[in-house]
Order: C-alpha cells, then sequence, then structure tokens
DNA sequence: GTTAGCACTCTTCGAATGAGAGTGCTAAAT
DNA sequence: ATTTAGCACTCTCATTCGAAGAGTGCTAAC
C-alpha cells in the first residue's frame, strides 16, 4: 500500500474529516462535512469522495451506515503531509517554561517535573526516558563511602544533572583512598562518556605495565560497577488523563492500558527506537509493535545536552488526538529541556 | 450508634454474610447462607436475624429485594471483634523476604520495591509513606560540592537507609570546607535527629559566644537548607490493579479514584495519621475523610528503625477486600522491613 | 462533474415483558 | 417462644420489539 496521489478536493476532505473526528470523536457523516467545511459542495459529492478515500485506505466505517473514521494510514498520511504546525500560545510557552525549572539539578525531580508539565498540558499521559549513565559526558566524580562495601557514587554531568547511584564492592575501601580514586578519574574524565574513561583506563594499564598499580586497578572496579546494570528509567505522569478518554470508556481496553503503563519495559523499548532515530517522531497505533499500543499514539522526540542526545520525552493518547498540536508542545518541551541542558552553568 | 451486643447466631450470620460477600461481590441472600454456612436453619430463620443486622446499621439492601450488603460499620464491626488473623503461607513469607531485599540500600528503590511486593501479592494498590528526613537518626552526613552553590547532601541513617538532597546556598563554599564540616557534623551527630543536631549547634554557639565562628555558622546553615521544604513521599504501585475490581466496572468512580491517586497530597495526609498512631489500621470507606476513598478501604501499618517510627506502609482496595488476609500481609510486610531497617549492620 | 432522491442498513433508545431472586409477613409447626 | 413453610410482593436484569435517526450507495436527472 504506497503513497498514492490525491487530488486537492481528496486532501481537503482527508483533513476535513480527521478534524471533525479529533473534536467530536464520532463517525463523521457526509452530511455534516458540507455543512461545515464545503457549503458548496453538496453531501453526495463528498460521499463519492469519501467512498474514494476509504478504498485507498485512509477512512473505514466502524459500520455500513455510519459516518467515517480515520484509518492508521490515514493518520499517517495527515501527519506528513497535511498537518501544519502550529505555534504554541505565548501563555502556555511560558508556562512550560516556568513548569521545568528544576530547583535542584537532580535529574529525578526534572524528569518528573517535565512530565508533570506535559501530561497537565496535553491532558494526556506524558512519559520521559531518563538519560543513561552511560550516554551522558561527566564533569565530575564523586564517591562516599557508606557503610562496608557499599559506596554511593554521585555523577555531575556535562548537563549539569546530577545522578547517583550505590554500589557495592567485594573489598572494603576507606574514604581517603576514595577521595584519591575519585581524583584520578576527575583528571581523565573531562568530557568523554564513562565508557571511554573505562577504557582508557584499560589502555593506560596495558601501556605502563601497571597492572599492580593499586589505584588504578580500583578506579577501574569502580566505574565497572558504576556502569553495571544499567536499564532504561522512564518515568510517567498523568496516566488517569487517558482514562477520561470516551474511546476508552470500555473497562476492558482500560485495564489493558494501565497495564501496559505498569510494564515499563516495553516501553521503554519503543522509546529508546526514538532516542536511536533521532527526531521527533510519531507512532500511531497499530504502527507501534506493542500489542497495548494499538488504539493509542504516541508523540515523542529526544532531548539533548549540546549535540549528545540523552533520552526521549513525549506524550501518549488516544489515536484520536489533536496531532498538531501536541507536536508543537512535545517539540517545543524538548527543544526547552535540551536548552537547558546545554547551558551548563546553572 | 455505639456497639450493640450481638447473640452468637447474630455474628455468625453477619460473619457469614461478610465472607460471602467478600468472595462473591454479590448481594448475598438468606437461602445462600442458609445453605452454605448454617445448613440446620431455614432461610426463614436467617431471614429475620439479617433484619436484625440491618435494623442495628451492619447489614442493607441495594434494593428492596436484593440480598444484603455489609455496611461500613458492619465490616468494622467484622475487623474488630469477628475476624481472626490467618498466617501467611510459607509461600508467600519467602516471596515477600525475597522480594525486599535491597541491593543498594537507597531509599527509594526499597520503597519501590516494598510497593511492587505489596501490589502483587495483594492484587490491590500498595502505597509506601517514605521516611522523612526530620524524623531519621543518622548515621553520617556528607557534602558533595557541585557547582557554584549548588550542594549534593548525603544523608545515611542509622538504618542504613541512604537519602540525598540538592540544597542551594547563599554563599559558595568549596569541598574542603564541606569537608570539614561534615567532620564536624558527623561528631554531633551520634544517634540523634537532625533537629537536635541543629538545636545543638544553636546552644553552643550561644555558649561560647562564638558567632562568628564560620565553620559553626556554615554548618548551621547547612543543616537548615537540608531540613527545609520537606513534605512526605508516597510511593504508589500497582494502580492498575483496582481497575480489575468489578465494583469499579463503572468508569466514573474509576475516573475518581486515579485521580485519587494521582494527587496525592491527600494521601500524605492519611497516612500521616497512621503514623501518628502507631500501630496497624483499618480504615473503611466513610470513615476517611477523603471523598474519593468512600468505597474503597486501606489497611496499613508503620514500619520502624529500632523504636523510630519512620514511615507507613499499606495497601488500598475495595471496601469488599479480604481483611483477615491483607492485615496479615501488611502486618508481616511491616515487620520485615522494620527488622531490615533495625538491623543496621547490612 | 454534480446533485437530488430514494431504498436500504445499521445503531440507539425506550417501552414492554417475563423470569428470577429475595424479601416481609402471616400462620402453622415444633 | 422459636422456627419454619408458604405466599404475595418488589425490584432488577435480560430480552424483545419497534420506531427514530443517521448515513450510505446507487441511479437518474441536471
Amino acid at each position: 500500500m504506497h503513497t498514492h496521489e490525491l487530488s486537492l478536493r481528496q486532501r481537503q476532505i482527508l483533513k476535513a474529516v480527521i478534524h471533525d473526528y479529533i473534536t467530536s470523536g464520532e463517525p463523521v457523516g457526509s452530511r455534516s462535512i458540507s455543512r461545515r467545511h464545503h457549503s458548496s459542495l453538496s453531501a453526495a459529492t463528498i460521499r463519492n469522495v469519501m467512498a474514494d478515500l476509504e478504498e485507498i485506505g485512509y477512512l473505514s466505517q466502524p459500520h455500513t451506515s455510519a459516518g467515517r473514521v480515520p484509518t492508521d494510514l490515514g493518520y499517517r498520511f495527515y501527519v506528513d503531509t497535511l498537518m501544519h504546525r502550529p505555534r504554541l500560545s505565548k501563555v502556555e510557552e511560558s508556562r512550560i517554561e516556568q513548569g521545568i525549572r528544576p530547583s535542584s539539578g537532580q535529574a529525578e525531580e526534572l524528569m518528573q517535573e517535565t512530565t508533570r508539565i506535559l501530561s497537565h498540558l496535553s491532558r494526556y499521559a506524558a512519559v520521559v526516558l531518563a538519560p543513561k549513565l552511560t550516554q551522558s559526558t561527566w564533569r565530575r566524580i564523586d564517591f562516599v563511602h557508606l557503610h562496608r562495601e557499599r559506596i554511593l557514587v554521585v555523577l555531575v554531568a556535562d548537563s549539569g544533572l546530577v545522578q547517583q547511584k550505590v554500589i557495592v564492592l567485594d573489598e572494603v575501601i576507606d574514604q581517603p583512598e576514595l577521595d584519591r580514586i575519585s581524583r584520578y578519574l576527575n583528571t581523565v574524565l573531562a568530557g568523554v562518556s564513562l565508557q571511554e574513561v573505562r577504557n582508557r583506563i584499560v589502555a593506560r594499564m596495558a601501556e605502563e605495565r601497571d597492572e599492580f598499580n593499586e589505584l588504578m586497578r580500583r578506579a577501574l572496579e569502580l566505574s565497572d560497577k558504576t556502569l553495571e546494570g544499567e536499564e532504561g528509567q522512564v518515568y510517567i505522569g498523568g496516566a488517569a488523563n487517558i482514562a477520561h478518554q470516551p474511546e476508552f470508556a470500555d473497562v476492558k481496553k482500560m485495564k489493558e492500558i494501565f497495564g501496559a503503563f505498569e510494564e515499563k519495559s516495553k516501553l521503554v523499548k519503543i522509546l529508546d527506537e526514538c532516542l536511536a532515530q533521532g527526531g521527533l517522531r510519531v507512532i500511531i497505533g497499530r504502527e507501534s509493535e506493542i500489542r497495548e499500543m494499538r488504539e493509542l499514539s504516541l508523540i515523542a522526540s529526544p532531548y539533548k545536552s549540546g549535540d549528545h542526545v540523552l533520552g526521549v520525552l513525549g506524550i501518549v493518547g488516544p489515536k484520536r488526538i489533536a496531532y498538531d498540536r501536541m507536536v508543537a508542545l512535545v517539540d517545543f518541551t524538548a527543544r526547552l529541556l535540551s536548552n537547558i541542558l546545554t547551558e551548563a552553568d546553572a
């Protein structure tokens, strides 16, 4: 089913149907299009065009004598070629700017604020994929000895974000030694990923035949443990919003959706893809491989620090969603977050 | 409406009605009680007793010719005097023990693991109120200089829990100075609350007329900032489980409930009360002041470190919940968590 | 190419109906 | 004095039916 050339009229009517359906939530008939959008044309004419659009696969009827509803393909065409992207209102923009102003620089808080403001303004669910340790470059690393073999690693990213992690070693290292190690690591750290730091240490150890240098061995162990066992973390906000949608009045569907949100691993997978892709993406219903997303759409965009892509943010709503506005919202938010994380001198 | 003396038969029948209603979810009639529980008595007899129980206010009828349903008061009587508390099965106990074994000692992870296992075993929603900084006593405090006036405070509680917080000062303090301050604080810290530490510093400053001692002034500022602006944090898990309950098939109710969960502040309030109370509590429907809890019950118990009450954990489900089993579950989990947090030498 | 007209289909809603469950009451039985 | 059987009554729930309404596809006329 490749892309068809559509006549101007076909495009106009497809657009009209989608708009009406998005606002009303009910199958739209030829009559109402004729009235609201194309008063010059009669319902019958519109009907013919709609029949064509159905044949191409852009529209469908829930049952024989109902109006038309856009298909996933229809939405896709709309998003790709019909839709124009409005600007957000000044009010909304400043609302977002106010909403995402982390007092602390803690990654966690920032993520949570972002989901809050996104879900609030969209009235749908918001998702944010947090930056991974492996993806960031770091300004600073510190170790705090907690108890026995247990150590808290504090990482300050170039983006200004702070992340922590507790690791458990095989040996006890006391605080002064930890300080020495962090001093050393900090000298090697400048602007590269932790993975890279690790590689450099290995290289240096080999080169210097310095295998018994306690400090470096330990530095290696610490960075290994820090990177170990990391999986994408997703923050979700406003999931309840989706329940307000009339199309999910059916309880069975609702259950499914909430199930999907609690089973975060799948969500991580799909967001990871967006991350790899690099730009704003719209994923409509069945385009997603996730079963539970069949009736949902995802609008997501990566955010960066400088040129480094860190994570992804977006919103999840019904397929019948105001794509234009939502794309604008997600895009703006992603840019804003990127700016915050790029101007590291906060 | 004070407590009535109930005859043995009345108690038995009330108990039977509640049990049947809890398992079936449907109003229970005199017939079925006669069949399943009191084959010696006829339905008519049971009917008379039920009419009495209704008059007292322990049962009610959804409509004239339906079976009976327990009222909040009925449940209350059941929980207080009729119910006996079963033990969990060995399997379940070990499941919980496996489930709550924090690798890291980070407060956040521990809370999350607890909600996960609680919601999983109960099949309802789980809530955990995290320990507050003001309530714990601390083994150790550290400061990590992040950037400019921004400092990460790392607190290690006597319970072994690690909590962090970023604070922003009015002046820049470099790392060596921070280390000096934390060394000082750590000497004063032993086994008292942060609030108390603060008081001691103030006392000492007064006593020594030592107002210009930079170190102490700064130590004071740091502890103040650390305590500042703290509000109870609630972790929620398995909220979707509630959606599976037939009594919430009604979409309106469901919306309400999810709304309640996202509006965490109210939940904090009610959990705070449990915390003040000190023991395991069951709050049934309208007994709670929260509107959205009208159709829900909360079973919650505080957890401690030693004799210090730290927070509260519990589950939220429909009023029609297996109180006996759930009480056992919550009680066991709270004890376990308390043990973990008490044996500080993890 | 466009439109009016019309028969047809399908959903939705309300009313009517009957079955079923459960009650309360009375009078008889224990 | 309890307990029970019997019965009329009430209320819900599922089903059926029919009418109304919305929308379509097709045909024939403009």
